[in-house]
DNA sequence: AATGAATGAGGGTTCATTCAT
DNA sequence: GATGAATGAACCCTCATTCAT
């Protein structure tokens, strides 16, 4: 009969945001942030469409925190990247850490490729990602020159360009697309 | 007032069928599929909106259209790469017309990305597009063996995510990426 | 930790009641009736949304009460006009009352003009202010007669559509509207 | 077979537009702004809902077409109470204007009263109906002047919310309000 | 007595498509 | 061949109301 604690409350919303983040990553994964709708979204969910509007504040912002929540996952990974030993260990937990990632995370990949051409679209994320994107680069290049690589700067941004194009092969092609073979590949050819 | 004759009809249709598909190209590629509307490419095309259900049955038959007339083309590109002598002119020429492709198709090159991820969108579109592929890569391997690489297959589908990367990161980035430079690297890496 | 007395419960529900409508009348009077929420009449209240449906039964509810509030408020005054001896008293005492009238309850005649329009809305509502009107009419008429206006029906019924226009014009014009110098001059008038 | 003329156009244009005007007034006099819905509006106009946005940006334009254009009327009315010789004619002749408009144009009225406690939600009436409403009031003032009467600018205020009221008591009433006696007893007053 | 998560009908608006001319 | 007025389904979003706690 006494209303609900504040702690009781805060676990249902986070239950019921967390149902609609889901639901909404994977419409949005198949059929494209403007072919997905809040109804669609609001029935994968299994919830009802007014509900979705007490969690975030428009369709736009529902990519918002999926984005969010994806980088500061990001950030993690990159902490224990960095904790490798040697360039070599680096390297190699970076591409085991891609193939991994383009797996299992197969559908936040394939909405930050779409949102990739897009992105004015979402103001607030904008900034936040290229920072992201910028701040990776010279740190990827130190552990590129730390193997031994000469001309580090033109190889890392090659090689990011070659995993960006895994990646967007692999969302196409899927199991057409030999992904382990690749990786292993690069491994071969980075940590001699 | 004697009427048309009917060459005389099928310039006029060639000359408002083209200007609607080159509008649509330029729309599409700045504000995306669903973001650009048939209202839309009528007046950039400056035609009524109505004539463009005479050339084409739909929005998305616009797309269609596009592409295989993107996909016509490359054949020509197609039979003057073969006709080069050696394999290293064969894969200057191939890494020379990425270049000029990148620059100068940017549109187009942005469509296809974008439909990349929806393919099945475009039932008529994704078995030429896949066939087109696939007929490929076999010369494309060929052509890497006689250059002397060793495990032709494998690199040659490494090499073609790395070129799909660079289209990819060149237009997201535009001019911060160094295009010219990463094109030149792959030619001093492939055509010694 | 014993139970709350009825007579604490009444205190308490009066209170809450009382918040409620005071956060209505001051929302309503500002946005109106459409463009002022329950939500928002809770938050401007400080109550739960869901508390405001234990003492109103629909948003048209909390206007009715507050409606009926106003008129059982207005009993009072009019009593305290009749109490006045001479019929220049009974004027000038109902021009006073005009002149704090708007002053001190603009938000709550702001609301009467404003559902004047729409009174059908307001089922319970429409008899009983209709009623109001036309018992105070002869009344008015009366002390119009005895302060020696000839034909005071006339008079009466276009005084009151002065009144009317001056409560009107003060509430658009607020400031800008002179409603001491008007009030004066009808005193001037009728109070000789 | 040919398209139709631009003037074949403007014809069915103009039809149409004016047909979605009459029924968006006849609907917001009676269910007011907020009541009204787009739809009901197409349903009275007996067009397609899509058509309404082909003739308005807005809902709200709607209300600005209607107002503006009750605004231009305005003027040729003022224009012919000016050419009347003597201020008593000019006196006489507004309040019979007052008398038909108030009977003739009902629904109109009755949109701009509920207006006036709104404009601000319409951004671009405020402007034009305020300046309207202050460039009338010295002219209205010189008149009353002329009829001889004292203090006129206090006079023409009291009037003005006179009238005011008159409409007001007209529009909550209708037949019930004796307005053809109260315009005859304004005459008599001030057109003697 | 009080809370706020949840519902779903209905709002304004856009846009692909049709068709009379 | 060409026009653009007209259609209506579908969109995103708001909000009065309910109800388990």
């Amino acid at each position: 009969m006494s209303p609900r604690t504040q702690a009781q409350n805060e676990v249902i919303r986070e239950h019921s945001r967390q149902k609609i983040l889901d639901a909404a990553l994977r419409l949005f994964a198949v059929k494209g942030f403007d072919g997905t709708s809040v109804s669609g979204i609001a029935r994968e969910a299994g919830v009802a469409k007014g509900l979705i509007y007490n969690y975030f504040k428009s369709k736009e912002d529902i990519v918002h925190q999926i984005v969010m929540s994806g980088i500061s996952e990001s950030d993690h990974v990159f902490a224990e990247l960095m904790a490798q030993e040697t360039a070599q260990d680096k390297m190699r937990f970076l591409f085991e850490f891609v193939r991994t990632y383009l797996k299992e995370r197969y559908e936040y990949n394939k909405l930050l490729h779409m949102l990739a051409f897009r992105l004015e679209e979402f103001p607030g994320l904008i900034d936040i990602v290229v920072a992201k994107q910028t701040s990776m680069m010279p740190l990827f290049v130190g552990i590129l020159a730390d193997t031994g690589v000469e001309n580090a700067e033109r190889e890392a941004k090659l090689l990011s360009a070659t995993m960006d194009g895994i990646g967007n092969q692999y969302m196409s092609l899927k199991e057409k697309f030999p992904l382990d073979e690749m990786i292993d590949l690069l491994i071969e050819k980075y940590c001699h």
